[in-house]
DNA sequence: TTATATACAAACAAGAATGTATGTAAACAA
DNA sequence: TTGTTTACATACATTCTTGTTTGTATATAA
């Protein structure tokens, strides 16, 4: 039974997809095969080939779905600017809200496990990893903006400029982000994830 | 011309260590073949197979000539008593530390690279992730110590309490461990690391 | 209605990587 | 001096993985 419609083909191509995240997230992306990601999809490396050239299309794909729109949503938080919210919550809403998305969404938080500690950065890999410099680069300057106006509005403690306390919260959301996605029981930073992104911000509150 | 000496032998030992190293670092440790580190090397597989059961055991042995280590140095710097030096000035000095030991300790550099972006934690490996997580808390333990002696002399800005700035620290120096290594160019983080940990302190001084 | 393109499955060929088994020359012990 | 062990090199067998090729039933366009 082959030679399905576009709507079947699709699913085909997202079943792929799901079944990749599912075999990079156990075996580490190196080690699975096509094999593996067909079986887990049920179909043969047929269907998987005829939807991808090779396994880092896939990756591709699975990057596409989750990291890139995590990126631009928190992107986008940061960018509004209203007078309803103070900006220090409002850098607090978007790291929370990250944090958030990765609790709710299964296939999210998967994502960036298999991109943090699944994915060896090498040769097609490099690339990735630029990206991704860059894409924390841009909200860097974001959170710097956030700051400037918490600095107009006499927000903060007068001890750093807008530009390092930007850097500082940075590293430190990275940090979070890594030992949150390590911490597969929860046990050490999940269940306080939200109260360590306050505390962080508090600090700078005057 | 076979058979050398007890010396030769871990001499041939550690060439093949360091050749892990190269390897691993530029093909990422998945891609790396026991034929790729024994022609870096100058050996045979032979010689591999004498020294390491496989490629698993080369890479525990990569992590224990830098990784632990520096963690060790680390944990030791945290934990002295002295009067000499303020406690919050202390904790910048550990971190400062380590930087500058990865600054200047291309090994330690190469090999904390791989740990980090060049390795895919699953199976054998999963281990080593339980381990690193350990030996982060330990180092929150001491750090969070330190932040409680700070506040007996009282020097610290009273938002937050030592616990929970030991977590911020912590966080913050993962991010930046993690940012310095990925900042390959120097570009970004690597220049600025040290002043990065400066202003990190001076936000809690009051 | 028929020709063609689609969406796969199945088979094939070739190379890579691993682990092991065997060979061997020199160091070392007795 | 000789036997044994060490420190490898070399050869072999096996498995895995990939990419490609071929086959085919059916949706769709003309």
């Amino acid at each position: 039974m082959v030679r399905k419609t576009k709507e079947d083909a699709e699913l085909t191509r997202q079943r792929i997809i799901n079944a990749a995240r599912t075999v990079f997230l156990t075996r580490g992306v190196s080690r699975s095969t096509l094999e593996h990601i067909a079986a887990q999809a049920e179909v043969t490396r047929g269907a998987v080939y005829w939807h991808f050239k090779n396994k880092t299309e896939i990756f591709y794909a699975l990057r596409d779905r989750a990291f890139l729109p995590l990126i631009d949503r928190m992107y986008d938080t940061l960018a509004i600017q209203t007078d309803d919210i103070d900006p220090l919550t409002q850098i607090e809403n978007s790291l929370s809200d990250t944090i958030n998305e990765l609790n709710e969404n299964i296939e999210m938080r998967q994502i960036y496990e298999i991109m943090m500690i699944k994915c060896e950065y090498v040769d097609e890999f490099a690339t990735v990893l630029q990206q991704i410099l860059n894409n924390c680069s841009n909200i860097t300057e974001k959170i710097q903006l956030a700051y400037e106006r918490a600095h107009e509005q006499n927000l903060l403690t007068p001890t750093l400029t807008p530009h390092t306390l930007a850097l500082d919260t940075h590293l430190f959301f990275s940090g979070l982000l890594h030992m949150w996605v390590k911490d597969a029981d929860g046990s050490r930073f999940r269940h306080q994830a939200k109260q360590l992104i306050q505390s962080h911000i508090n600090l700078r509150r005057k």
